[in-house]
DNA sequence: AAAACTACTTGACTAAGGCAAGTAATACTG
DNA sequence: CAGTATTACTTGCCTTAGTCAAGTAGTTTT
């Protein structure tokens, strides 16, 4: 296989998938968030004392706009942030029992969402898909910093 | 497998996806295109006289804002707009030579950026992970509508 | 001929995202 | 240990993306 059959094949694959899970629209499933607040949400939920940098290493977004998801995100009280004491630069992130709800309510929805749209598949196929996909990004995630 | 465990495997792949693959940002590439403004170059580029309500069905985007995104990219003459004579409420859109540079050129910097993310991987690898990627959109195609 | 539907447009917004400059704390270096 | 560089995060200023609802104009349907 050649490389620029290669390359044809994953970029063919983006594309659909893009088009597919819905990610030229700005706002997720009607939740009144953001794609970004729902994966700074995500991020955070799973990781106590999180920072702004950590959390940029996962999104890769600007980190200005990540400041400001932030401090959106405090006033609407689903995080909060308190400097460390051994580095006065950096803040520790948490969830909120507040923010916790509303991650309990993005989970609900994106749960729903994706039954949904595999109910189609019989359960040999869902299986498939899984170990396709678990396998794909096992191979993606060798590579430490972004990949495609 | 559990119903639930499908769902969470395909959603951290979702997850994970999203993040790598760059789309917290809406500026694809540095090349002056949003995402959408992109695939809408790509899906007139691919097919002759498409129409608006077609590029809509496959985008899933606001009509209204893909109204815009019309008119905008006729604006900068990337594609063109003519009414059809058998119903005049249908648009025929093509792409011009203008575009067909365009969508070079932003086919070049997509295959390169994959291209350079891949690279980590050897020879059997990027491979297995076309075979992934088909087979995965495959079982995704058999839906008519929207996958996840 | 009226009602219903399809294809697309417009107005009026809100918010997302980008870029660059700026502050403050910590680490490095001669 | 003073001076510089770097890290972590913030702010200002702006452009564009994207949403929602109402509206126009053709085309079917009954």
């Amino acid at each position: 296989m050649k490389q620029n059959e290669i390359i044809n094949a994953i970029r063919c694959f983006n594309r659909y998938y893009i088009r597919t899970i819905g990610l030229l629209q700005s706002t997720i499933l009607n939740s009144g968030y953001s794609l970004t607040e729902a994966h700074v949400l995500n991020v955070v939920h799973d990781k106590v004392n999180s920072t702004a940098t950590a959390i940029n290493k996962i999104l890769n977004i600007d980190e200005g706009y990540l400041s400001r998801v932030i401090k959106k995100m405090i006033s609407k009280e689903l995080i909060s942030k308190e400097r460390t004491l051994e580095d006065k630069r950096i803040f520790a992130i948490n969830i909120t029992e507040k923010g916790k709800i509303a991650y309990e309510k993005l989970d609900l929805l994106s749960s729903n969402s994706v039954d949904a749209n595999i109910n189609y598949l019989c359960q040999k196929e869902k299986e498939e898909l899984v170990d396709l996909m678990t396998r794909a990004m096992y191979l993606m995630k060798k590579n430490d910093d972004q990949c495609f």
